[in-house]
DNA sequence: GTCTATATGCGGATAGAC
DNA sequence: GTCTATCCGCATATAGAC
């Protein structure tokens, strides 16, 4: 059996971290919750650094999963042909929007939208922390950067990974304020508003001609009709 | 004269917050390296939270200042006449970019970025920090925000918000990318490249018709042709 | 192997002498 | 205003009980 404190602690510190945050949860509070040692963290995981990476990575595998069968999906679906940008990013974005609205009840619904903001907060936090995202998460960056190059041929590549940086940023931003989102309308559809809103918004960003040439010091030289 | 112990600290402190970041900077690492006593910046600044708000409120306001006046000459130029989305979101992204690009030596340049990047951490950091960041940048978001959906009368108003914290979140994370880009490319211009590239993503962004209606379930229909 | 009790050292904060 | 001494909570390490 693969010790059920060990468990106890995944469980609670997922909770936790997503509740209160990462830097305000301290091992004490988890160990004190979940009724186990606190060296026992240590002993399971190595570090509170190390625990936190088993939560993401947990909770990141079958979102990450979703996202390449999607795009897979595409691919075959329409034979040969290049998929839509939209359809590619909805690729990307939909499945943390997925899981959340699959859940079923009130609470498991509020649950997950913290787990939406904490993993949004990942995005930026420490190296480490960080790092570790962009373990799992690199290669899936890489095959949907490359389906955009593909239905981009004529946007330079430095452009195209511009674009997904942008992208990254407004999702991960995004996350963060799902929660406040679907607390203030009570109740309502607004989550998946916001989600198809995203969508929208960065297929425009990326299906935009190649930007201005760069030898001119004066940037925003648009004419007004 | 105010105190020079003060200013001692607070120019010690950004540096090593930009540099190693504000979580690994200890207020002993800071005191130390100012040659000033440990209990001074609990005098002076009441916290550590309290010393990084006052570090951002010193270098915002300056940034701050900047866009207003940036967005109102474009109201003044062009009398009565709807300014382009994109001058309007140039004069909201350029100017931590043009602080950036108006340092003189290699040095303060590298500084300028390390700085940058703690700007953008701070854009999703704890609650507090993030609160003090937005007590004078609100004002700010809310004058743009009124702009542009001026520029974009067909636009329902939570439309108009919604890109903006997409805008607000591909900035964040690119300013957290800009040090890196910046070294990669060896003392090329490329942060002019990024900054000139978000700018045209969220205006192509802002300038996309109004989303799809919510009432089908299914969300990407795009046709191939 | 699994867990506990306990120790180490660093962090921010503060009371009170000067 | 400045400094010393000290407090308490924190993550982490380890010795050894079961």
């Amino acid at each position: 059996m693969t010790s059920e404190t060990k468990d106890r602690i995944l469980n609670t510190a997922e909770r936790l971290f997503a509740d209160e945050g990462v830097g305000v949860t301290s091992l004490r509070d988890i160990t004190k919750e979940a009724n186990v040692n606190l060296a026992a963290v240590n002993y399971h995981f190595g570090s509170k650094v190390e625990l936190l990476k088993a939560i993401l990575e947990r909770n990141l595998r079958p979102i990450n999963n979703q996202r390449i069968k999607l795009l897979d999906d595409l691919s075959k679906k329409n034979k040969g042909e290049i998929p839509a940008i939209e359809d590619i990013l909805s690729a990307f974005l939909g499945p943390p929007f997925y899981a959340w609205a699959e859940l079923d009840t009130t609470e498991e619904k509020q649950q997950g939208l913290k787990f939406l903001r904490f993993l949004g907060q990942c995005h930026s936090a420490s190296e480490e922390i960080r790092a570790s995202l962009f373990e799992q998460f690199d290669l899936v960056v890489e095959r949907f950067t490359e389906a955009l190059q593909t239905a981009l041929p004529n946007l330079a590549p430095d452009e195209v990974r511009r674009r997904m940086e942008f992208t990254l940023g407004a999702m991960s931003h995004t996350m963060i304020l799902f929660e406040l989102t679907a607390q203030k309308q009570d109740e309502k559809e607004t989550p998946r508003q916001l989600f198809e809103s995203l969508i929208r918004f960065a297929a425009a960003g990326f299906s935009t001609t190649s930007p201005l040439a760069t030898s001119k010091k004066n940037i925003s030289k648009k004419s007004k009709k």
